[in-house]
DNA sequence: ACGAGCATGTAAGAGGTTACATGATTAT
DNA sequence: ATAATCATGTAACCTCTTACATGCTCGT
């Protein structure tokens, strides 16, 4: 056996749901999505050939105008099936996160050192960005209270994204408080 | 331009601070820097074999006894300035979380659905393991208070994991009580 | 007319896992 | 003696990224 294909159980996940494109199914990895899961396109595109193959997905052309034809991909009952079928394996092992800047923080093992600085200082700023992204889809999607009941999931991995943002920003600013502190 | 050997810089990273044998650094991905990055021996012997011919670490076996010969490797001097300069350039963009519970989550649209019920107690309790084995490994480490500004990226680490498990904990309790709650 | 975004692919190759292998040493 | 752990490797195979490619459509 080799490693699982998750990104299989990603897409027919996705396609359980509704009819997308491979297309959508990229737009879908910019957005919170991409937070959880992400594949670039190459990889995509023939994953979704085998799966129609293997009937778990089946695809219906849309000819938009002469020239220009969009493959949308649903999933079939045997698809619904296997990913009900995963939903209730037990969840994979605790990963490891593969965070470069931690990584690099571990290498460092001078606390003077101003390399620590440096990367605090880009780790601040790209985990702003991704909170303030995660906030306003936050506002965008649930800001109207009613939809929280009807896509459970989708509310749960934005809250929870947030708070893990949230939590780890202010980690990040109390250690960066702590240096100018003793300098 | 391909995927970054990441896995390259961490064995720089531990093999110039000591040397190592393969087998120390398999230990070592078991223990908290497994919580960062981990690879197979199958991966890590023979990048090790690729690192000695490009002069990045230079081995020296020890004979422990007639048959057993160990391969220590050490980084060089060529070694550290490559892992001085990794340390130096920009942190990559944010990764995926990879975490496929939260995958399961978002595919999962029915609040009441009793997969979530089973699904979180999983995830509570792996987490709980693991939470448990980073408060016991920093007590081991750097319970004598001294060490702290000796391994300062080690103890940044450890602290840093500890807090994103409590704080997922803490949410994973919280999700577990409302649903309790409502039933 | 032209640039941004829509839409879909293939090819090469690096990164990574699982399985297969082998043998030594130490503790029970 | 035998099981666990030390110690090091190879082979097969899958996953995934980067780069290369092509053409359409819409707004300005």
């Amino acid at each position: 056996m080799s490693k699982k294909n998750i990104l299989r159980y990603v897409l027919l996940g996705l396609l359980c749901k509704e009819a997308l494109t491979g297309y959508d199914i990229r737009k879908h990895f910019e957005q919170e999505i991409g937070d959880i899961w992400s594949s670039s396109h190459s990889q995509v595109y023939p994953e979704l050939k085998k799966m129609e193959q293997e009937e778990l997905i089946q695809s219906k052309t849309v000819t938009e105008s002469e020239k220009m034809v969009k493959t949308y991909y649903k999933g079939t009952e045997k698809g619904q099936a296997l990913l009900n079928q995963w939903l209730y394996e037990p969840i994979e092992a605790i990963q490891p996160t593969r965070n470069d800047f931690t990584m690099k923080l571990f290498f460092i093992s001078d606390p003077e050192d101003v390399r620590v600085d440096i990367l605090l200082r880009e780790e601040i700023s790209l985990h702003q960005e991704k909170l303030r992204y995660l906030n306003e889809r936050m506002k965008k999607v649930f800001g109207e209270e009613a939809q929280k009941k009807q896509d459970y999931g989708h509310y749960l991995i934005l809250e929870q994204g947030i708070m893990r943002e949230t939590v780890y920003l202010e980690w990040l600013h109390r250690k960066q408080a702590e240096r100018i502190k003793q300098s």
